[in-house]
DNA sequence: ACAGCCATGTAATCGGTTACATGATTGG
DNA sequence: CCAATCATGTAACCGATTACATGGCTGT
């Protein structure tokens, strides 16, 4: 049984957008990355080309065609094993790592904050609190515009309400700072 | 000015740790992660240990003493510039990767639930709806037990918050899949 | 005393980032 | 036609992971 190791969360990824989409140039799969709503994968070509070159010789993904613009890039498209490496990937059992609290660099700075002076906290959490606001604009514009694939608009409202729940959670820490600056 | 690069995020969370908490051996710093709430790092030893050697060579903690139990360990602590590179790293303004949308395995999955076999797309969310329940129910003995710095206790607050509004959205989803399926 | 855990590391590997190189294509 | 961008890569680096090695401590 060849390539039956464990895909990385990005190797997931990218078999699921070249599935979804059809062959694919993996140039039009770092292109999905670097216009991806969240930032955490930054869609470089050294990850890309890579990545793609990693799963052929794994025998997961296949070269199908040239592009046909005369730039020698190539067409990759799903084997049949790439499609069985997929749908596991894609179903449970699954990973602590990935059902459990995601992480989030706010979090953990919050953790902190009784470590900066007070008036700085206040300042901090604004700060925040506003870049949130203005990425939910933009988000809920996105929903609005969009008439994507079902599924895809569900995970881009999974988004919204992850950020719409970091937001209250940081107004409510705005509202308890009084109490936990006294309790220091 | 040595030192002054920027730290990542598991360096900033560490050198937080060891302000918070006083002198620290790195192994105390590991078990933070080891308990921690969140499975994003290992806390291995070839993640910690390495970090520690790191930032003192920058000058950012520096060994204050042995831990007395015969080890050979030693206590480690912030410096000054330590507690000025923790600072800014507490401090905005932020980076994208810091406020952007957290990545979220389940969301990503999510989105290509399409790909997957229409019966096969209940039994994932239910499977993901379930975990998220017992998670939910850990989660809240921790904050019902623990009393601890008010902002840490705001922080796991925080991943509480994350995780229910996560497990309304699965919820909202198992919702939509008739709808869903049909306008495939 | 000895088995098992605690604590401190090290080595190999791996996946992703930044930065660079190169040629094709396109717009003014 | 020439500059800017598109597209395809490659090289060096880097931080974290797993697995291993070693030795002190502790409970029975």
């Amino acid at each position: 049984m060849a390539g039956a190791e464990r895909l990385t969360e990005l190797e997931g990824c990218v078999l699921g957008l070249i599935r979804q989409r059809g062959p694919c140039t993996p140039y039009a799969i770092r292109r999905e990355f670097l216009a991806s709503l969240t930032p955490h994968w930054s869609g470089s070509a050294g990850a890309i080309y890579p990545l793609i070159e990693r799963l052929s010789r794994r025998r997961l993904l296949r070269a199908v065609g040239p592009t046909g613009d005369g730039r020698g890039g190539r067409l990759y498209a799903l084997t049949a094993s790439g499609r069985r490496a997929f749908l596991h990937w894609l179903s449970p059992p699954f990973s602590e790592l990935t059902l459990g609290v995601p992480p989030d660099p706010v979090r953990s700075r919050v953790g902190f904050l009784g470590l900066l002076p007070p008036p700085a906290r206040l300042a901090f959490l604004n700060e925040v609190l506003e870049q949130f606001r203005r990425a939910l604009a933009k988000l809920e514009a996105n929903l609005a515009r969009e008439a994507t694939d079902p599924f895809e608009r569900l995970a881009v409202r999974g988004s919204y309400l992850a950020l719409q729940a970091r937001l209250t959670w940081v107004q409510e820490v705005i509202e308890a700072l009084p109490k936990a600056a006294a309790c220091r």
